[in-house]
DNA sequence: CTGAAAGCGCTAACAC
DNA sequence: GTGTTAGCGCTTTCAG
């Protein structure tokens, strides 16, 4: 079996019809006696002929694959919240049986070839990406996650209200006595990093307290040197009673580096929260309160939306906002239970 | 931009060429005038020609792209293991400028077309898996990760001597003062599930101790009911002072039981140990000792072989090893820092 | 109801 | 040096 690529001519030749009569056969279309039809079915089973979906591809124009575009996900693969996204666009692939494929990532080689997808989602973008830019301009539908920053290109976007979320947090840390909070987030590359940034100074203002943030480049992570970097993050609000990080690398670190000077995490010492949820944030020796951004479900909603639109005509809404959820833990002052 | 497809006819009429010599001009073959070629590429660079996949891949064979089947990640994607493993071959991918495809994953419903990708990487190969035995089938170059079950056909493997690091981790445990050790992990259908089972009661042979296990099957994962189900797989063995698991989730719930009832974990208690490293266990209040078959590092050696088999025609050797190590904590005894 | 022919976009022989 | 031609495997009119 398998020795060589059997094709459909092949299956004619067997079953004594031509080329097109076999095809229409398989596909169901055209009209022709059960018998041919038949006898195109048992020649195609016996030679174990599966069409070649390139040829198809070419033809048809469709592929039933979609492609994946992560900037920050090539790299590393790194955070939770990344390989939860993805874990849920795989889902919705294997259900509606669609190859998944992830679109290569250089920031800014050009992509050698039109990528062979029926649709494209985006997770994430980054501004100045250009194969982000190249895949809104191909033509091919775009769904993407989270925000688009400023002066992108946009295309039909799902997210999480993630900025009332964090008013939701802020408020509950502010009520924990919290006074002097430190926000790292990434920088303004990150549409979703600037929306956790503006929600931020936004709330620190209507409560007439000084908002301090610091920038990271989102892509480079918090696996190495973390506590390093850390500490020079926190040098720049000494006195911080509140630390909100990004990742759960930065958490990881930071509570590392709280502890390491004894400092107590929580109402009583430094609040510490991560604007998105990881398990591990769960099984710390202090819990650390974050934003589930429910990045399984914002992946399978994307996912599911494209093939829609790709199947049923569906158009897919300029924005669509899926539920997230607070993840207050004792990090930011619950009582253990 | 990127109103209507582009195509190599276009690029070829604005520079006054006929279709091949642009192609030629373009892919840097053929013998031609410098003024032509850069006319050409002027040209192509004018219009945002890209070339299409589909076609190039039709008429060449090659598509620059690779396929990965992971019947067990298609789920759930739920172990960090299957998540670092597909990281590692990610940043190879990236790396060599493929596009990775994750294959439609149906255990027993036929690919509709065969995948249009030059090679594939079977992880952890499952029996009965029906795709994956079409995929073995297909005549494209295969790799797989792990080892394949008694009576499938196989492909050139790559794996972590994961035999000899079990039977370290058994002697550790032994030291500590384990001997009625109990063993959850997958059934018959995964090759690596015998490869552990076997391992261990070999082991327990070796030192006249009753080898006790349970199997589960590995796709379901743990993660719904993981307390009730660790209770029941733990009445097998009752009087068990060493607990060994497949999966994180399997650590997380045993830890849980055992806490809930007051039983210490470690030499003095129950050891726990688990078959696969995840982050999650360093970070538990007693740290989790485990096997870490360093995923990432895996997954990158199966697309580095695989990418270098098709560009350079580097035969796969059948079997290569990467080596593992162990991570042993305070589960298994080993005292706090 | 079935077969012949065209063509999706590209590349590789082979003429000119 | 450059253009013409054929064909990768498939689907889709359109005659018969």
């Amino acid at each position: 079996m398998g020795s060589r690529r059997v094709t459909l001519a092949d299956v004619a030749e067997a079953a004594g019809v031509s080329r097109s009569t076999a095809s229409e056969a398989l596909s169901g279309r055209g009209r022709m006696s059960e018998a041919t039809r038949a006898a195109v079915r048992e020649a195609a089973a016996q030679l174990g002929y599966r069409p070649n979906a390139l040829a198809r591809g070419l033809r048809t124009g469709r592929t039933f694959s979609i492609g994946l575009h992560q900037l920050a996900g090539a790299d590393a693969f790194a955070t939770q919240y990344v390989r939860d996204f993805v874990g849920g666009v795989m889902l919705v692939a294997k259900e509606r049986d669609y190859d998944l494929m992830f679109l290569s990532a250089h920031p800014d080689k050009p992509r050698p070839s039109q990528p062979q997808v029926d649709g494209i989602i985006i997770a994430d973008p980054i501004a100045d990406d250009l194969r982000a830019l190249e895949l809104l301009a191909s033509g091919a539908p775009v769904v993407a996650a989270e925000q688009f920053p400023a002066g992108m290109p946009g295309s039909p976007v799902i997210r999480i209200d993630s900025t009332r979320l964090l008013e939701g947090l802020l408020d509950h840390c502010f009520a924990a006595g919290a006074r002097r909070p430190l926000m790292v987030a990434p920088d303004a590359n990150s549409g979703w990093g600037v929306l956790m940034r503006s929600a931020y100074v936004a709330w620190c203002a209507a409560r007439a307290i000084e908002p301090v943030h610091v920038s990271i480049a989102f892509i480079d992570g918090f696996e190495e040197d973390e506590a390093e970097m850390m500490e020079q993050l926190l040098a720049v609000r000494p006195d911080a009673d509140l630390v909100i990080v990004p990742t759960e690398f930065a958490a990881l670190a930071v509570v590392g580096s709280l502890r390491s000077r004894g400092v107590p995490i929580g109402a009583d010492g430094v609040q510490v929260a991560c604007l998105v949820e990881a398990g591990v944030l769960e099984h710390l020796a202090t819990p650390v309160t974050s934003i589930d951004l429910h990045p399984r479900i914002l992946g399978a909603a994307c996912a599911t939306a494209l093939i829609d639109h790709l199947e049923s005509g569906t158009p897919i809404p300029d924005l669509t906002l899926v539920e997230g959820s607070l993840r207050l833990r004792e990090s930011t002052g619950v009582p253990a239970r």
